[in-house]
DNA sequence: TATTGTTATACTCTATAACTATA
DNA sequence: TATAGTTATAGAGTATAACAATA
């Protein structure tokens, strides 16, 4: 047995008066790094069976619905660069999850699928997913998990860019 | 003169339908990696002149809000681990931002302050931050902004999960 | 025994530059 | 000339384990 304790599992120090953070707690970059962690620390949780994390699970998810996608139109729909899919899909191929073809028509191209197993795989970390979204909610409220996701798509969209058209 | 071109700066090839990322559209976890990137980025590139970055920025305030605060306390307040603080606040003060000293009363324990240089810089960096948050506030909409970071805070604050007290 | 700071280390994610083979 | 995939590499950020000094 060890007497090993985690960072993360110590209490906070309840001597100490609550730290002022300023004008943090008015900053979006600031509350979305908390929120971003800690949503993916829970959805990493509810994967820690399947090992596998959010990233390959996203290109997962897009591969199931589009067959075949060549890697740099997967990259644009997650907004992951080319060269850092690349480790991606090796590691998705590697287990088995993915596998990439050639692409007639143009011999550059490779196309990503599925494997059976990945598939098989994908629908288990989907009903996780779902579930921790659900735990989510229950934090939010159903319209607060509504208007969260909307206002971060409006963040994220360059169509809501006031520097463009 | 290169021919280079970065892969952020290759336009999305129009010739092929916007691609089907099924689920993710309506996941918290897949709009809050997004969101937290493009963020980022911008602040970023807002900070570049001064060369420094989001998280020792958010050290910076929570240093000028709480002179000799104990690296222990910097980081629960900003979620961030003792151990990992360390090589921050060791950056900080090699730049003559920040420094370490000795706590009276308890040897074991560092309180950091921000020089006068890094209070300086600090004046310098929230100005930008502020001007950058100004730009969200412009897609969001006023009270686009404030909702977002009540949503937010509501995601990251334990005082507000369904499994505690 | 527990806590503060630290070192060492590993992994994930992101970023830039440049190469190859095709188009 | 430009594009698709790739290799190599570097830098953030985060995570675990274990140690010395001190409480």
């Amino acid at each position: 047995m060890s007497t090993h304790r985690r960072d993360q599992d110590r209490p906070r120090p309840a001597d100490d008066a609550v730290v002022d953070t300023g004008k943090l707690g008015a900053m979006l970059f600031h509350a979305l790094r908390r929120a971003h962690g800690g949503v993916m620390n829970g959805l990493h949780a509810a994967f820690a069976d399947e090992d596998i994390r959010a990233l390959p699970f996203a290109v997962m998810v897009v591969l199931s619905r589009n067959p075949g996608l060549r890697q740099t139109q997967v990259g644009f729909a997650l907004d992951i660069q080319r060269t850092n899919l690349v480790p991606l899909i090796d590691a998705l191929e590697k287990r088995g999850l993915a596998e990439r073809r050639a692409v007639p028509g143009d011999r550059r191209a490779r196309g990503v699928f599925l494997t059976r197993l990945g598939a098989e795989t994908l629908a288990r970390l989907e009903a996780r997913a779902v579930a921790h979204e659900e735990k989510l909610a229950a934090r939010l409220g159903a319209d607060g998990r509504g208007q969260l996701l909307a206002l971060l798509h409006r963040l994220s969209d360059p169509a809501f860019d006031p520097d463009a058209g």
